[in-house]
DNA sequence: TGCCAGGCCTGTC
DNA sequence: GACAGGCATGGC
């Protein structure tokens, strides 16, 4: 069953596709599909709107007992206000314009491991590969939660190599991980952040780790807590504590954002939502890479 | 083929 | 404290 949330100032597009979640894949027909928590949601931008399906699969019931997903309208910010949050922003001119070319981007809730796990996996690789990494972690060690057409696929098509049905897989949690061995990761190359992954996960699974309390922790101790991980440096930390704890002053700098902040003359302070000044000036650094894009107008 | 990727760790100076 | 090299792997 489709539905429909209001949802003024969301750009679903970007806000799916600017690098802070791996798992969605968009196809011609404006639907895009991904795994949260244990469903597989299909959203659809709709003018103000957007138009949404969990899971309809019929052959394989998602457990409702634990991980319930987070529910749309949260996972999506779509609680907060968006005018309210870019008005903290400092009045800086590529940082506003960044504002204005992708308004409705949004930094998504995520949940904060599979969020730890995507980025311990993102060191010096690129997105694309990134998101492969999660697919393969997911097949291999995550529960099926659905099946269905992939995106893009054309409904009647049977071949081989365009298979009419996918399986879709929940991100595998931190104690399935944790008993994991270094080969398998390895096979989901992982590379050498195989080690790094491994160790995370225990670290979560034995209580070593409350990812849960790093949500309500101050900043800069959150942040200490994540450093303590082998292979977690102050980037990861920031992109974990930003998309996956709600800490909207976490402030990842990666070389996309260094060639960012070339452009901005006050760096100092981005304010209590740093972190989504951040993602708008790290979208629109990777997109003015690839095409050139006018100074205004909100949603091309 | 070679460069580089949403980094981090370690050794060296 | 700053810096270089190494680490696995694949897209372009």
């Amino acid at each position: 069953m489709t539905r429909r949330i209001n949802a003024p100032d969301v750009n679903l597009a970007a806000t799916l596709e600017c690098g802070q979640a791996f798992r969605w894949s968009g196809a011609d027909d404006g639907w895009f599909t991904g795994v949260v928590g244990r469903e597989v949601w299909r959203l659809r931008q709709d003018g103000d709107g957007v138009l949404w399906e969990r899971s309809a699969d019929r052959d394989v019931r998602p457990p409702v007992a634990a991980g319930m997903p987070l529910p749309l309208k949260r996972y999506l910010s779509l609680d907060r206000s968006l005018r309210e949050i870019v008005a903290t922003f400092p009045d800086e001119p590529a940082l506003q314009a960044a504002v204005r070319r992708h308004w409705g981007l949004r930094v998504l809730r995520q949940e904060p491991w599979e969020t730890l796990a995507s980025f311990i996996a993102s060191s010096t690789k690129q997105i694309v590969q990134i998101r492969q990494i999660v697919e393969l972690l997911a097949r291999r060690f995550g529960e099926v939660v659905g099946r269905g057409r992939p995106p893009g696929c054309p409904p009647a098509r049977g071949d081989s190599a365009h298979p009419a049905v996918a399986l879709y897989h929940a991100f595998p949690s931190a104690s399935v991980i944790a008993r994991a061995t270094l080969p398998e990761l390895l096979a989901c190359k992982l590379g050498f952040r195989a080690k790094y992954l491994l160790a995370a996960a225990r670290a979560v699974d034995t209580g070593r780790l409350d990812l849960g309390a790093l949500r309500r922790m101050e900043l800069g101790r959150a942040r200490e807590e994540l450093l303590k991980l082998a292979g977690v440096g102050d980037k990861i930390a920031n992109c974990t504590l930003l998309f996956g704890c709600g800490q909207d002053a976490a402030f990842p700098v990666d070389v996309w954002m260094q060639r960012a902040l070339r452009r901005v003359k006050r760096r100092r302070d981005f304010g209590p939502y740093a972190g989504w000044a951040q993602q708008y000036l790290f979208f629109d650094e990777r997109t003015r890479r690839r095409q050139p894009l006018p100074d205004t107008g909100a949603q091309g």
